[in-house]
DNA sequence: CGCTGCCTTGATCTTCTTCAAAACGTGTGG
DNA sequence: CCACACGTTTTGAAGAAGATCAAGGCAGCG
């Protein structure tokens, strides 16, 4: 029997397979498909296909054909960006419910990123053609996903700012905050953010090295707002990390 | 009469107001309504009223009520973000045909950003709701929708990853490559940028200060690879600034 | 029990910011 | 047409924030 130490869940450990039940209530949690009546959503469910992944498996490659749209039906999803330098960026990390890939309606386009699963995986995938399809037939979900993107694009906006004005402490407390208000489970420790989370990580997400975001968890840990052990985090005390942010 | 001496060229001198055919004109060629019969083009045109602005002038603050949604007739936007330190983030610059303001379908929520009319100015705006209407009465728009976000949510996320990982002169580089793209018109200077562009708002492109925007032009133009001038900078060698960035 | 990564901490160095002041270009009013 | 006044741009020097280099410590896992 495996001694496992993290507080962090580990998902799907031995089953990467989505059940048919699962299937359809993740589809009906999607903001995509929620207007759909049960019909219908059983329509469009038949039009997807379920594939499993382990922790670090490549989903996609920046720069392969965007051929297909995938909404996470369980574990999360890491969008990163590689530089020439050979450092990486992480842009977003991905929970059940959410998708990702190519969400343009316009054909012979490629990835812009790379998608990697972050922890054990259950996609929904859907081809970019029956997707436009399906756009075209239900107006209800091009409006889901020009809301989706919206808020996307503004979160995205949010950190072009974070980056550009704010120093290396205050993105990273806001990126706790942001992590445990969307991922966060309460413990006894706190609001324990259920991800893997190494210092690296951290790092790639607000623009530091891992240096830095080890000084800075760890002013943080000494200052009683966090929580910390290897490969997680959990906040305690929220209002004083979004002080500093 | 004022003596001009800026190679920028003065957009609308006079007149704020456009004409009903440069209405059309312009709704035509939105990707919005690219796809639109002239029938229908014209039904929707009658949803929008214009608006003239003069530079400097702001559209709408962040925080405000996100009542409408503007497409660009003629002119330029600059979309900024402020900090609570004071300085400013400039997130996006607008072109004639593009979209802003609340793309978003649902309704009560507030404005993430401010919208400045950067030069002088005419605006096309329609109220959320009724471009909710136009979106569920014509799918294409809604795709059109999607793929503009889509494409403005990849822009932003490139330049997160040039903020994370790129040094000022980078990004620098980068931000008038593109600008030049955009914006570039060919003059015996080279590619003159159609913008009044000062170090600072460069400096609030790029994520930097005003003395090392100022700096690394300086730079640029000593190497060679740009002319420059008060408010306006023309780019004479791109593949040499492309291979800096 | 020891190996492999991850995390931490220190010292040094580079980049960029900050503060300050001078030079310049542009449009204005004489 | 010229000189003045304003905001922009430039440049310098000092300082801080964070990157880099280097080494040691610790936890998990076989």
């Amino acid at each position: 029997m495996p001694r496992r130490k993290s507080p962090v869940d580990q998902e799907w450990v031995e089953t990467h397979q989505c059940s048919i039940t699962v299937r359809l209530d993740v589809l009906g949690r999607v903001p995509f498909f929620a207007g759909l009546a049960p019909a219908k959503l059983r329509e469009v469910n038949a039009l997807f296909h379920e594939t499993g992944y382990g922790p670090g498996d490549v989903i996609y490659r920046a720069g392969d054909p965007a051929a297909r749209l995938y909404v996470v039906a369980s574990g999360k999803v890491k969008l990163v960006q590689h530089t020439l330098a050979g450092q990486d960026v992480l842009l977003e990390v991905l929970a059940p419910g959410e998708a990702f890939g190519n969400l343009s309606t316009l054909g012979d386009e490629t990835y812009p990123h790379t998608a990697i699963a972050h922890t054990a995986l259950c996609l929904l995938g859907i081809g970019a053609e029956e997707f436009r399809r399906v756009v075209a037939a239900h107006p209800p979900v091009a409006l889901a996903a020009v809301d989706m993107l919206a808020e996307r694009l503004i979160a995205a906006h949010e950190q072009v700012q974070r980056l550009s004005a704010g120093s290396a402490q205050q993105r990273i407390a806001y990126t706790l905050v942001k992590l445990a208000q969307k991922l966060g489970t309460p413990r006894d420790v706190g609001l324990l953010i259920q991800l893997p989370l190494s210092r690296d990580e951290l790092a790639q997400m607000t623009g530091t090295t891992t240096e830095t975001a080890s000084r800075v968890v760890s002013q943080f840990r000494k200052a009683g707002l966090i929580r910390t052990g290897r490969q997680w985090i959990a906040v305690a005390d929220l209002a004083g990390l979004e002080a500093l942010a």
